[in-house]
DNA sequence: ATTATTTCTTAAGATACCTTATGGGTTACC
DNA sequence: GGTAACCCATAAGGTATCTTAAGAAATAAT
């Protein structure tokens, strides 16, 4: 029961009762999407907030070229939103889009709120999650604006480990802000020198 | 009365009653900075919530060659912490300090838990204000890996208008991730352009 | 299994950005 | 009001990263 997962990963913030895992599992409903499936694309409204059981989606935006930068990957036990358009119900500028075949759990707009509304400690377990990933993405925009793409690759592979057999060098380096072509002459770097 | 201020903005986001606003009062303390005046420094735990009314702070990383990385500048109505410090009550990796003269309100980590725990409101209002930073956070991620210097230099200058004149180039140079150097001669092709 | 598509690698030439250095102009401090 | 510290501009040469191109390897689709 993909539900449980989620029931599981909210007890690690803080304990849940069975009103508010009832509540939880009530508003959250299953779905798959296959690879290279398109949870969100831009100028739609992003209406759901997605927690990925299994798989992995990729966030990005798309230049006026016409080339793609990842934001985020999203894997298992970790949400995909766009959160400025879910909130503010405008057409979102970003894509999410599966690169492996993906089971998620959704929930809308309305439940999510009926549930901060009525669950203190469903609102505050958002809060900490979303503190934790502020912290996080802080933590890349240090890494942004004082390493250089090398270092920054490392920090990567330190940082998912799991991700990197996952997803080919190409999203990887465009996460990064790189082209493929340096992420490569990069790579074989950093072979020799662990 | 400072903490006017701050029960101003926080009504911004969602109306507070009485009992809040009193209990919100109650645990904030005034604090004043000079110019250069450190709020928090790298080895410290970050022990406060900061607020400010007046002012300007810069919160900065400091690398193996001693060059500081402005991750972040926060003027009027807006909140200094290291908050992955502040919740661990670890030392921090972060210095924060003064740019401007700042007047400033202060919670401490056990007061802040006490207003999450008994008062809902408050705890939603500071998640709905993370959120805001993430989407902000996330969209200069975005201009990290996707635009060049000019161009962040150029979003930098219409989205804080009001920090540009107050700021040295030197320290939005530091934010921007590159040299006062180049933005130097970034800063005169613009000209041209405006 | 075969074909089509995507991905990885390499390399040469171009561009963005950095380093170092220097001088003059502001701003802070006593 | 004077001195010291900081800040800004400019330039020359160096390094990091990008662009384009093309072939080989891996992976996905039929």
């Amino acid at each position: 029961m993909p539900i449980q997962n989620l029931i599981a990963y909210f007890k690690d913030y803080f304990p849940l009762n069975t009103k508010e895992e009832n509540d939880l599992a009530a508003r959250f409903s299953e779905r798959d999407f296959k690879r290279r499936q398109l949870v969100l694309q831009q100028g739609d409204v992003c209406r759901h907030f997605t927690f990925v059981i299994s798989g992995c989606l990729k966030m990005y935006a798309v230049d006026q070229n016409g080339k793609e930068h990842n934001i985020q990957f999203v894997a298992e036990n970790d949400w995909a939103t766009d959160l400025s358009s879910f909130y503010s119900e405008k057409p979102s500028q970003l894509y999410i889009e599966a690169v492996e075949p993906t089971a998620a759990l959704q929930i809308k707009h309305s439940d999510l709120l009926y549930l901060y509304t009525n669950h203190h400690k469903i609102d505050h377990n958002f809060r900490v999650i979303i503190e934790q990933k502020y912290i996080d993405l802080q933590n890349r925009v240090l890494q942004n604006i004082s390493s250089s793409a090398e270092e920054r690759y490392a920090y990567f592979l330190k940082q998912y480990p799991n991700l990197t057999n996952r997803l080919p060098n190409t999203q990887i380096a465009s996460y990064l802000g790189v082209t493929p072509e340096f992420l490569s002459t990069i790579g074989k770097n950093l072979i020799y020198k662990s």
